[in-house]
DNA sequence: TTATCCAGTTTGGTATGACCAATATGGTTC
DNA sequence: GAACCATATTGGTCATACCAAACTGGATAA
């Protein structure tokens, strides 16, 4: 946020391919050129142009495997969000990482359901409807019911229809899937949990914000509460 | 994601330094080993230290001004944020990108001050406020105001006691912050907003969570609508 | 003693050129 | 048309060198 003393050549040259890339010059999902190629285009040296292209890679706008040519990839949310990743993890490992992570998003699926209670459309309610239904059906099956109670919250992050909160929701379930990973699952906790997105699903039918909240509170709480045994954790 | 073949070399010095600033064996805010050091250190070519301390650059864990040392600077909240900043300057380049940002900021400010009307603490109260008369004291010093109406949306963000908010407010002053220099700054508007800002801590003061939320929601439609009609962009 | 200044050293930024191994390519064969 | 192979590309890494800016410590001035 200023002139800092930017005299970095490889900075030029990320700036210069952002812009390609943004103006659709440099096409989504195609190779970037060879960086033997770049570096004559800019001339530079390799080390710069490869220096840009880690820069770029970091930044989200290609994808870049080992021994391959980097890929163009337009920025989208989920992009901000997977790029976000690396951080992240690292706070989940201070003291109260998980929690914070948790504790916000109680409060965006709070704020989700209220919406989805005041505002869902015909087409939400069949969506959760039938993501609700496939979790019910999964109540035996523990892996398969991981995935439907990710998707029926996954479809409260798609009501607002704003593509920043379904891409919050892949990096809460992206982030907080390790710890999940470590929790074991049982069908009494599945039923427990259809229940409560039974309930959550009610409230939001009877167009009652306060009772959606409510009743996610309790489920997530709870939930909350079980994560909080598993790893013994200090009590809120 | 998951066993990739990663055998970038730079890969290695990016985990170990990680591993090294997380544990405080690197301390905070002091200087990274010089380049020449860490390659001897891990037996690499200084083009692949390089490489690592750039990735550290760009995930946060240094702070590297062109011609001096990295500084290490263990993550926080504000540095993810701040991280992620390079990228969704891109998203909000596209169109909506602006208006999702902002709806999204509409939508977590909502339930900011239902949670504040439930359970703000006499401290909250008296920072609240003393936020809004710096905000009253300030309408006619349009620069000013900014600051302390920022402030004052800022003092909702500490509320939950939750170091993610206050990091996410950070990040919607600065991303939005561009948009807001380019418009014009008027007495009256300040005079509306800092009117907006008192309905809102009227409401929380009677612990209204419904009224609270409404007064926050018309304050920030009638700020929406002023950026809109600036930018002429299309009505919602 | 303390602040200032300067020369020599350290260090980051960039450029070359080279080598390896894995990939991509294009023609050949079946 | 598919499988195959020799060859040219290309990314990853290394070693080395040079420059200019930053740093250091001691000499010098106040």
């Amino acid at each position: 946020m200023s002139l800092d003393t930017n005299i970095r050549a490889a900075d030029a040259i990320v700036a210069e391919l952002e812009s390609q890339i943004a103006s659709g010059r440099l096409r989504n999902k195609s190779p970037l050129p060879a960086e033997r190629e770049l570096m004559e285009q800019f001339g530079t040296s390799r080390t710069v142009v490869r220096e840009a292209i880690s820069t770029l890679s970091n930044r989200g706008l290609v994808e870049s495997k080992p021994r391959f040519r980097p890929i163009v990839s337009k920025p989208d949310y989920a992009t901000v969000l997977s790029a976000t990743g690396n951080v992240v993890r690292h706070l989940l490992n201070e003291p109260g990482g998980v929690k914070n992570l948790y504790q916000s998003r109680v409060f965006m699926e709070c704020g989700l359901v209220r919406q989805a209670a005041v505002s869902a459309t015909k087409t939400d309610i069949s969506d959760l409807k039938a993501a609700l239904e496939a979790n019910k059906n999964a109540i035996n099956d523990s892996e398969e019911f991981y995935r439907t109670d990710n998707a029926f919250h996954g479809v409260l992050y798609q009501i607002p229809k704003n593509p920043i909160f379904p891409a919050v929701h892949e990096g809460y379930t992206s982030w907080l899937a390790p710890q999940w990973a470590q929790m074991k699952r049982l069908p009494e906790r599945n039923l427990a949990n259809y229940q409560a997105h039974k309930a959550i699903l009610d409230a939001i039918l009877e167009r009652d914000a306060d009772a959606a909240e409510e009743a996610l509170n309790v489920h997530l709480k709870a939930a909350w509460e079980y994560v909080r045994v598993t790893f013994d954790m200090d009590a809120d």
